[in-house]
RNA sequence: GGCGAGGUAGCUCAGUUGGUAGAGCACACGGCUGAAAACCGUGGUGUCGCCGGUUCGAUCCCGGCCCUCGCCA
């Protein structure tokens, strides 16, 4: 056995801006490996938005299992990726990883370790303190846990709260080993991005955005307004816009904050430790058919 | 053509009883460890339509011109 044999990747990630074909990519590698692609998006975990959630056409796991009104976190969806990418391994001996949403991808292939869970009667009692006196309640954080509030500005109103709770019960939001950014992986991972020219990503977000509108978002988007909805969801990138403002005004918005978002991932894509960049421009045969000419990656059968 | 309203940041607009201007959105950079398509921090990016007048000083007051919108012809 060589020695590449020896340190085969288990996973492959794909990671990328929206609209730079990720899904295409990791279906292609999937394809070729005969196993399963799963998703890591915050967003296409929820059953009834799959125009707006851009939602796969093909079999992807972990996409829409959630109802609309419930909430999804970090901390309830790495156990499940975790499932998932072991499951596929033990199955097919590998498994593919995409989506949008950079937090949810470092969760399911690293252990983040994240502090536990605090109940919602806590919850609640903190959120009335903070909203009552912010400054006041990141004193109290200052004096249970310093180096907690070092790391949360008392604007944050989301951490402030989460730090006071944790710190009721003796545990901290400030982490003393950085499990978000550490190349330390569960299984041996490769990790590829997509890489694009920003004219190219463009054309990209607005063809699909044209799409959208052309596939009924709109209606989508109001069936979904008549029900209870989840935080996460109530912010979807175009959700307010789509149904609150006339086509035209209402597309741009959705470019415009799709652009944005696809900024932010890019960001995130260049801080992922050993990512291997590749040109996204390219037919995603072509990229996937690059991902086997690594040496972490057994080569494809076809 | 007449009357009225207006022209200030990339966009929508506020404002200055005359001391060269600020909000939201957009944008840039940074942060983030159970809401991440979220959340937080920092930054103004400007011939205040143009030309002249009054004034120590004009984006603001006065005159002319240009442009936009509305109503009437």
């Amino acid at each position: 056995m060589s020695d590449a044999a020896e340190h085969r990747a288990e996973v492959i990630a794909v990671f990328g801006p929206t609209a730079s074909g990720k899904s295409a990519v990791a279906e292609a590698i999937a394809a070729r490996m005969r196993t399963e692609v799963v998703s890591v998006d915050a967003l296409q975990v929820y059953r009834g938005l799959p125009i707006l959630t851009n939602q796969p056409s093909t079999r992807t796991r972990l996409v829409a299992f959630r109802a609309l009104d419930e909430q999804i976190t970090v901390g309830e969806f790495a156990p499940l990726a975790q499932a998932e990418i072991d499951t596929l391994v033990a199955e097919h001996g590998a498994a593919v990883v995409t989506g949008g949403t950079g937090l949810y991808l470092r969760a399911a292939l690293t252990d983040l370790e994240l502090p536990p869970a605090v109940d919602d009667a806590t919850l609640a009692r903190v959120e009335r303190a903070v909203d009552e006196d912010a400054r006041a309640a990141h004193a109290l954080l200052a004096k249970r846990d310093s180096a907690a509030a070092a790391v949360v500005h008392p604007n944050d109103r989301q951490r402030l709260v989460r730090a006071l709770a944790l710190s009721e019960s003796g545990a901290s939001l400030a982490r003393t080993v950085d499990r978000l950014w550490s190349a330390e992986t569960r299984r041996p991972t490769l990790v590829v991005g997509l890489v694009l020219s920003s004219e190219e990503l463009d054309r990209r977000i607005r063809a699909r955005a044209e799409q959208m509108f052309e596939s009924g978002v709109v209606d989508e988007v109001r069936a979904a307004l008549d029900q209870p909805l989840s935080r996460t969801v109530e912010k979807a990138l175009g959700l307010r816009e789509i149904a609150s403002l006339d086509r035209d005004e209402a597309f741009e918005r959705v470019v415009t904050r799709t652009r944005r978002y696809a900024r932010y991932q890019e960001k995130w894509m260049r801080r992922i430790p050993g990512i291997v960049l590749l040109d996204g421009e390219r037919a995603p045969e072509r990229i996937a058919t690059d991902v086997f000419t690594r040496p972490e990656v057994e080569p494809g059968i076809s």
